[in-house]
DNA sequence: CACGTTTTCGGAAACGATTCCGATAGTTAT
DNA sequence: ATAACTATCGGAATCGTTTCCGAAAACGTG
């Protein structure tokens, strides 16, 4: 059935086990083996991407000198580099990604990781962060945690694998172990956090104003003059976490107003939390007059709750919280917050990286802080705004 | 200053040009030429990520051994396979996804085109789409069109060079010629719409209930008692715009209501449009006494607006729209929707891609519906649901 | 033991682009 | 005219993996 392929004889082939299950054979009068490959497809013209080689033979000469004409080389002659452009244009020539990656050692890719891109405040730094590095021609490859240590572990070794130039990071709620970032920057990956961020690695940072914030929140509740301030807080491991709850304390303090720990409820943020909270609050016998929370959604969930239970925002209970939406604006009675700048974050956590990336070895980590601003509304504002047409 | 590198003469050599920039020399004596690197850098290191060939070194023996026990080939001994995952464990190997890439040629990486990360449907259905992606060892790289279909245009052709296997698209509200797409397809890439799709080319499609959706609103108004109901419609262009608009006909042609072509607007989503469709609507003669929304963002401007006006929802006007958010539900009165499901549209999106990059000879294209389901709320329902606790 | 089989491995090509090195022909300076 | 350059290009190595081909050694069976 099958001849050698080199001489071309049936009756001296002999079968000659298997490699990779394939046949292998082996002809007696040439000395040599050689194995039958599955008489295979039709040639499918081959959806051939085409190549520097491709052009370099179309016109008879060297792949090195296509090469310098697409790279705007100077050691090309002019007419040469027109010629080669010309046919590159009519082949459709788009360099392989891949091949220029591999060889400089770079991709021009940076990896994101953060906890969940439906949060509105991640989309919004996501944002920024594609606008800036489209810009600067870096790609942007994305991975969610989905608030889970493990994942957000599994994301990063994902991404270097990936060979990205560099990484942009919010880490999950649950983390509080850094090996896997410390493993990546001591190999010289750039790594920028942004918004929960880690004070242990020695990396640039971009955060919020949480200090600041949490102080102007809980200040306001006092000036409307809230005398028993509530506070919904993060988990307790969670960085920003702690710095919000000190902006807390801070408020408190400056007004003498004595710390509740029965006023603190540490959350994970489950689904339920803001009623438990609130029916722990409700249930004290001197019930709080005014619930500062570290994350807007809780804050929205407690409006839902008290207008449930008739129960007056905000002179009877006034309410502030971090973060801002289109929700907060629209709730009723709309929410005061600190607003954030998204945005503003993704783009400087973007900038900040590219400069590591490209100052890879003069690159001293620095701090950017992204301003708030804080925004009153209805929620604690006890002589109502009036609404402005 | 200088030595010849091969015979180490120093009065041998004369210059002889430049060579990028780098001094070229020649030796006499020798009769060759070299030209000297910058003496440079001190060996910094160089963080070498650690390869097969280190491994093969490490072990004296050939690349193709260490790979094929990294494969698990059957074509190795076991001991001499443990040995090297034992080495490449302590050398912290991790293999170069680029160059594993390109010899394949193929990426596992999928593309996805989208208007907006942060419109929360775009964001659900990429959480969809990462999920899918990524328990099938796909990598995810993103891309925003910003609605213009220039953009769009760059980015699919972005993707394309760095050699995705697969592309997610759903077209900015501009485009309406598809020669991007066409190309790509042309050339064997694999490419699926989603929400927004095309219809002009042969690919699979994941699209909602746009005609059953808007006719379920529609009639679902009719039934509340609405004789004149108003349809705040999308671009004309758009295709699912065109859909659901059609859906709106149908239900008034059903109830044998006339189309009165005032009480259409036409809108691109400009930031004012819902207060000049609203404008428009109140100044006439017989205004409506309900509204359709393609778009549910519009219709909540439009509730901010009545309320503003102080005219009674739903009992003046009811409302209605297409998609849902928490929003919807939490504006007073709360609003009638056809809620989309985009975090299953996004699964099935990578579900049918991945199975066109798999089969890619094979495959062949089909569309799937994901169906949504009509949420009556407060905004249409003329006696008011009772508020369950 | 002899011969066919299997197991196991090394060498080299391939993926596509860049770049180093060297070579040639042409150009300028002396 | 000769020496010293310059401009321009080809060939080969390189990036890190995989895989094809071949070969040696081990194995098995009559």
């Amino acid at each position: 059935m099958i001849a050698c392929v080199k001489c071309g004889k049936v009756e001296s082939i002999i079968r000659s086990g298997f490699v990779r299950g394939k046949q292998r054979l082996f002809c007696k009068s040439c000395e040599m083996y050689f194995s039958v490959t599955p008489t295979n497809q039709l040639p499918t013209k081959k959806e051939h991407q085409t190549t520097i080689i491709d052009i370099a033979k179309a016109l008879g000469i060297a792949p090195s000198t296509v090469s310098r004409a697409l790279n705007n080389s100077s050691e090309i002659n002019v007419n040469t580099r027109n010629e080669i452009l010309k046919v590159a244009n009519e082949l459709d020539y788009k360099p392989n990604f891949l091949a220029q990656s591999l060889h400089r050692g770079e991709t021009h890719t940076i990896g994101v990781v953060i906890p969940d891109i439906q949060r509105p405040f991640f989309a919004g730094v996501l944002a920024g962060i594609q606008k800036v590095a489209s810009e600067a021609g870096y790609r942007v490859m994305i991975c969610q945690s989905n608030e889970l240590h493990n994942s957000e572990t599994l994301n990063v070794q994902a991404l270097v694998a990936s060979r990205v130039d560099g990484l942009l990071i919010s880490h999950s709620k649950e983390t509080n172990t850094f090996e896997h970032i410390k493993l990546q920057l001591k190999k010289g990956l750039p790594i920028v956090h942004f918004d929960r961020v880690c004070d242990e690695v020695d990396t640039a940072k971009v955060i919020l104003e949480d200090f600041e914030g949490s102080f102007a929140l809980v200040e306001h509740l006092i000036q409307q003059g809230c005398k028993k301030i509530a506070a919904f807080a993060g988990p307790q491991d969670l960085l920003i976490s702690q710095k919000r709850m000190k902006g807390y304390f801070a408020a408190l303090q400056k007004y003498n107003i004595p710390i509740d720990e029965k006023l603190i409820f540490y959350s994970n943020f489950k689904a339920q939390d803001s009623n438990l909270a609130l029916e722990n609050w409700l249930s004290l016998p001197q019930k709080p007059d005014g619930i500062f929370s570290v994350h807007y959604t809780n804050s929205i969930e407690m409006i839902v709750e008290l207008k449930k239970r008739n129960i007056n925002i905000p002179n009877e209970i006034a309410l502030s919280a971090f973060g801002d939406e289109l929700l907060a604006s629209l709730i009723e009675p709309s929410l005061t917050v600190y607003h954030q700048f998204p945005y503003i974050v993704g783009q400087e956590a973007a900038n900040i990286l590219i400069e590591n990336i490209i100052n890879k070895d003069t690159f001293l980590p620095y701090t950017k802080i992204v301003k708030g601003e804080l925004i009153i509304r209805n929620s604690s504002l006890k002589q109502p705004k009036v609404v402005e047409s």
